[in-house]
RNA sequence: UGCCCGGUCGUCUAAUGGCAGGACAGCGGCCUUUGGAGCCGUCGGUGGAGGUUCGAGUCCUCCCCGGGCAGCCA
């Protein structure tokens, strides 16, 4: 934990880059990150993305997380969202180094500002919302200056000082940064970075009347606490080069950087402040913490447990693709959790009265486990038996169908930690509901008896009627019916799920739970994960009521079987020839589109006809002006123009982009000599590669490389018989994989050899030989 | 429509240009005094077309699809 690079490969793309930084120092050897939400509402199950990758990286690298409050619009924050917040984030585990406030770097920001207006990189602009809008221009077409953009910088820095003095009203004015009005990049169309505010800031009070825009106070803020990775969602994407150019223009090295990665979404769930306060005020769940919402407090309340969800943010994994998990992720994570630690009672939800005719007047104590044999803790607790139950009414059926494993008429099941009972009788009442079931037991099927190996096919739960504590119990699901609740043009509301919520209030537990800690999670046997609801249930049944909360049900095989029997009893069949029957088409190869004829300028005409290169090429070609050029420049000198040409589309872009060079600035000649090598069989197409990196930044001559460091083509046969055959001899199970057919494995022995030869095995020569030696 | 980003099993996510792997879900089996858990097995994927390369999920070109950006919100 105290080691600052891990030595297994990291787990996302982000901790890829901070392993990167920190080994080549560029952040000095440091990690700093940052959890910055707005208070203006309460952290849900996104944010426990958010803080896991924040709060995790800085206690695996050895870093520093701090948490800061981004509160610059005073209009929508409270102290109760930060209190709140705190809360949540301390629950699930996580401590920040720091607690921290964007609203106390108001002055530094302030100042910065009049820096930047100095600079003459920021003006005032008095127009009008509308028309500030209006010169924005589109995503089409570029904006225009207002007439203020050329304020002198004292007219700028009078104005600006006016506005913080609380001379002006709201929208009089506001302050720009100068960029570029006609970036592509819509964000950097001289950005908003103070807007006027006559509003009272629940931290700085009446302090300001203005108040800086996310995109002024975020970077700076990530500056001035020496942030090193400034980790947000994809959203802020565009933001980052106003971000960069900010740092650069307002603050001195080193500067924070911004990554981002996908933001957390669930299906079946929303996920928005929006939506959760319309769910709220509209009376549709209890407040932000009804158990049934996606809010940390809400997943809380349900039972949900901080490791759980820690767990879950950790395999649903970082990356920077949209996406949407299944809930069924989130309920296994909170499965594995509570299985483990989760004490087994019995609670019968919907009770049917039996009577066990044979079994005396007295009863019983009986001694339970808490746990299965395979979790393997201790623990029991005594569980009373008697001549009347309960039983859960699902667990019998009059006329059962065929993989019915429960009571029936005449058939026997097993009373959990207790006897076999057969079913001799029903009693229904008027309107044909069963109201009481007669039966027997075999006084040798306890557990311990001589007959309690008998085998039956089902074991049911139980609670004894007498003794039993009466409790309600509360089963939620999930809160929306359909997958992506508010997709198109349907309100969210209506799509919500009217069985999220069934109350039970006569529910009968056994009377054990009175002894336990009122925040223990149960498994109510064959039911799923309960627990007491924090705030609604009283410990034992003599004071408040017990209420029970349903955390997350028990993965249920019986409910696919019943739903797929109930339609005919050929369904599951029909169901797995369906798929064949109806192929899915792999591939229609009809094309969508027509190719579409590349248009030939006359440039490229001009390529083609003077150098016979292909169409495909040309046009590659010049569709970048200093690849064009360079190809000019160089292919006087080359043998062969064709693989001149796809060098410089193939191979030089990327080289180019990791070496941050200018096509410009290659030495033909150099360029040339190389090329040749490769084209005359000299050296391989993998070395060139790697020398092509090399020249760009140094004056040596590839030619007098390659012959200095030896680094021609080995074509030699005996040379690389030899080194195939170590390269076999050392990886026998390969060797058998591939002879048993996983013929994809040539590449690694292809791969080996090249490595072992650096590259300069004659590829041609060496996948023949390869082949040779693998196939004998 | 301009710019930016993305597209790998049903879902989520891996793979210095060299074995397409894991998890969840599904299915089947074993085991079981929970139709639970566990164990084993199995199904299943690189959006499309070209190109470069001995070798492409990865590099190049074009196309298709999805997301983001035109708040004085963050």
């Amino acid at each position: 934990m105290e080691t600052s690079i891990s030595e297994t490969r990291p787990t996302n793309f982000i901790r890829a880059i901070v392993e990167r930084d920190l080994a080549d120092g560029s952040t000095g050897g440091r990690v700093a990150t940052r959890f910055p939400p707005e208070p203006n509402g309460y952290l849900h199950v996104g944010h426990v993305k958010a803080i896991a990758l924040d709060f995790g990286i800085a206690r695996d690298y050895n870093g520093r997380c701090n948490l800061r409050m981004d509160d610059t619009n005073p209009t929508t924050e409270s102290v109760e969202y930060v209190e709140a917040i705190q809360r949540d984030i301390r629950w699930l585990g996580f401590e920040w180094d720091n607690l921290l406030y964007a609203s106390d770097y108001f002055q530094q920001f302030y100042d910065l500002a009049e820096k930047l207006i100095l600079d003459g990189k920021a003006y005032v602009d008095s127009s009008t919302e509308d028309e500030i809008r209006e010169l924005r221009g589109t995503v089409t077409e570029p904006g225009r200056p207002s007439i203020y953009r050329s304020r002198s910088v004292q007219a700028n820095l009078e104005l600006f000082r006016e506005m913080k003095a609380g001379k002006y009203p709201d929208g009089a004015h506001v302050l720009r940064g100068k960029i570029d009005l006609a970036s592509p990049n819509m964000k950097m169309r001289d950005p908003l970075l103070y807007r006027i505010r006559h509003a009272h800031h629940y931290r700085t009070g009446d302090d300001w009347c203005i108040y800086p825009m996310y995109d002024w106070a975020h970077p700076l803020s990530d500056a001035i606490e020496g942030i090193t990775h400034s980790l947000c969602t994809l959203e802020f994407e565009n933001n980052r080069e106003l971000y960069d150019w900010v740092v650069q223009n307002a603050m001195p090295s080193p500067h924070p950087h911004q990554y981002e990665f996908a933001r957390l979404a669930l299906d079946y769930t929303v996920m928005s402040k929006r939506k959760f306060i319309q769910l709220v005020e509209g009376g549709h769940v209890s407040g932000w913490n009804d158990p049934r919402m996606p809010t940390i407090s809400g997943m809380r309340r349900r039972g949900f447990t901080p490791e759980a969800l820690r767990n879950f943010a950790e395999g649903v994994g970082v990356a920077r693709a949209n996406s949407k998990t299944e809930l069924a992720a989130l309920e296994h994570a909170v499965r594995d959790n509570l299985n483990p630690i989760a004490p087994r009672v019995m609670c019968v939800i919907d009770p049917v009265r039996v009577v066990i005719t044979n079994y005396p007047e007295t009863g019983e104590s009986l001694d339970a486990p808490y746990f299965p044999h395979d979790i393997g803790k201790e623990g029991s607790r005594a569980v009373p038996f008697a001549r009347e139950l309960f039983i859960e009414r699902e667990d019998f059926m009059e006329s059962p169908p065929k993989r019915f494993h429960r009571l029936s008429p005449g058939q026997e099941v097993r009373l959990r930690y207790a006897y076999i009972i057969k079913c001799i009788g029903v009693k229904k009442d008027a309107d044909g509901n069963v109201v009481e079931l007669r039966c027997e037991y075999d006084p040798d099927s306890k557990s311990g008896g001589t007959s309690a190996g008998r085998r039956v096919k089902g074991t049911i739960h139980w609670v004894a009627a007498e003794t039993a504590r009466s409790c309600e119990v509360r089963l939620y699901d999930r809160l929306f019916s359909v997958p992506d609740p508010g997709e198109g043009d349907v309100d969210f509301i209506e799509e919500m799920n009217p069985g999220s919520l069934k109350v039970v209030t006569n529910a009968l537990v056994e009377p054990s739970v009175e002894n336990d800690a009122p925040d223990t999670r149960y498994q109510f046997e064959r039911q799923g994960y309960f627990w007491r609801d924090p705030e609604d249930s009283g410990t034992t049944g003599r004071d408040r009521p017990l209420v029970f909360n349903r955390i997350v049900t028990l993965k249920d095989s019986w409910a696919k079987v019943a739903a797929s029997s109930a339609g005919d009893a050929t369904a599951d069949k029909q169901r797995e020839k369906a798929p064949s029957a109806n192929p899915k088409p792999k591939s229609d190869k009809a094309p969508r589109t027509p190719i579409q004829p590349q248009a030939i300028t006359e440039g490229a005409r001009k390529l083609i006809d003077s150098w016979g290169l292909s169409e495909t090429q040309a046009v590659s070609l010049t569709e970048d002006a200093s690849l064009a050029d360079l190809f000019v420049r160089v292919v006087p000198e080359v043998i062969n123009p064709a693989v001149a040409a796809n060098w410089i589309i193939n191979e030089l872009p990327p080289v180019l982009k990791s070496a941050d060079v200018d096509a410009s600035t290659i030495d033909a000649n150099q360029f040339a000599e190389l090329i040749d090598l490769v084209d005359e069989g000299t050296i391989t197409n993998l070395t060139g590669k790697e020398l092509l990196a090399e020249i760009l930044t140094t004056n040596e001559s590839p030619r007098r490389i390659v012959a200095s460091r030896g680094l021609a083509v080995v074509s030699d046969t005996g040379e690389l018989r030899r080194i195939v055959a170590e390269v076999v001899a050392e990886n026998g199970e390969k060797v058998e994989a591939y002879r048993g057919g996983k013929k994809g494995l040539i590449g690694f022995f292809i791969g080996q050899v090249m490595h072992r030869t650096e590259g300069r095995a004659d590829p041609a020569v060496l996948r023949g030989l390869v082949e040779e030696e693998l196939d004998q």
